[in-house]
DNA sequence: ATATTTGTACGAAGAAATTCGTAATAGAGA
DNA sequence: TCTCTATTACGAATTTCTTCGTACAAATAT
């Protein structure tokens, strides 16, 4: 099966990954803080992304409630293979030192992706 | 100026970046490799994508020559901006590891990576 | 010179994504 | 019970993307 939401599915999958599981009400009321949108736009939306099947819904009792059928870490997963198709040549390595030249990552962060690095060597010998 | 090129509109602009400056014939018969679209389409999504702004044209001789009016790395940049706010919630180094992850890189590609750091760590200190 | 090839322009159709209005209904509260 | 509100269902309009056919013009070849 392919996973690919579209830009207004994935704002509403974020919020459903955040919370785990949602009904058209929180998730609309989530996206109205930063968008500005009518109710029925959210609930078509979260109503068509059923039909896909990107989403379940427990139908029990009136006000719907819907859960993701894909986890974020599959969507990162999508994301990443796609533009490293569409705009990095294939290319992980590019992709990684524009991610990280550009996006002035914390010290932090840094750290994380070395002791990764290590790791991943670690694995590799 | 928002730069967001469409999927097409993408293999396009990649032939161009390959090539620095294009006709028409030249991408349609680029993408022709491995897709299978009429000339016109091809022509119709450039005169589209000159329209936006996406690219400029010499139209001096009858067969019009294409250039991109941004470089790969701004469209780099440009992707990663939208799903690191899309699916990585923010977090360049989750995107950074999830992508070695996920991606297998080589070991040439991980040591490029590393040289990379170790100048970025140079640089802060 | 005329025919053929190659190219651009343009309209329009089809598909996908987004938006919203209206109707029907279930459930809550008076 | 009756009314009001929240919710779903659904159709339709709009926009954007993709595709292609046809017409016309320029260049090339015969």
């Amino acid at each position: 099966m392919e996973i690919k939401p579209t830009e207004s599915e994935l704002e509403i999958l974020q919020v459903i990954w955040k919370k785990g599981q949602c009904t058209v009400r929180e998730v609309h009321d989530e996206l109205a803080k930063n968008k500005d949108a009518g109710y029925t736009t959210t609930l078509k939306l979260m109503q068509i992304m059923h039909d896909k099947g990107l989403v379940e819904r427990d139908t029990t009792s009136k006000t719907h409630v819907y859960k993701a059928l894909f986890t974020m870490e599959q969507a990162q997963s999508n994301a990443l293979d796609k533009i490293l198709s569409t705009v990095f040549k294939g290319s992980t390595s590019n992709l990684v030192i524009q991610a990280l030249g550009q996006h002035r990552a914390s010290k932090d962060e840094i750290d994380a992706i070395k002791n990764f690095l290590n790791q991943f060597d670690q694995d590799k010998k």
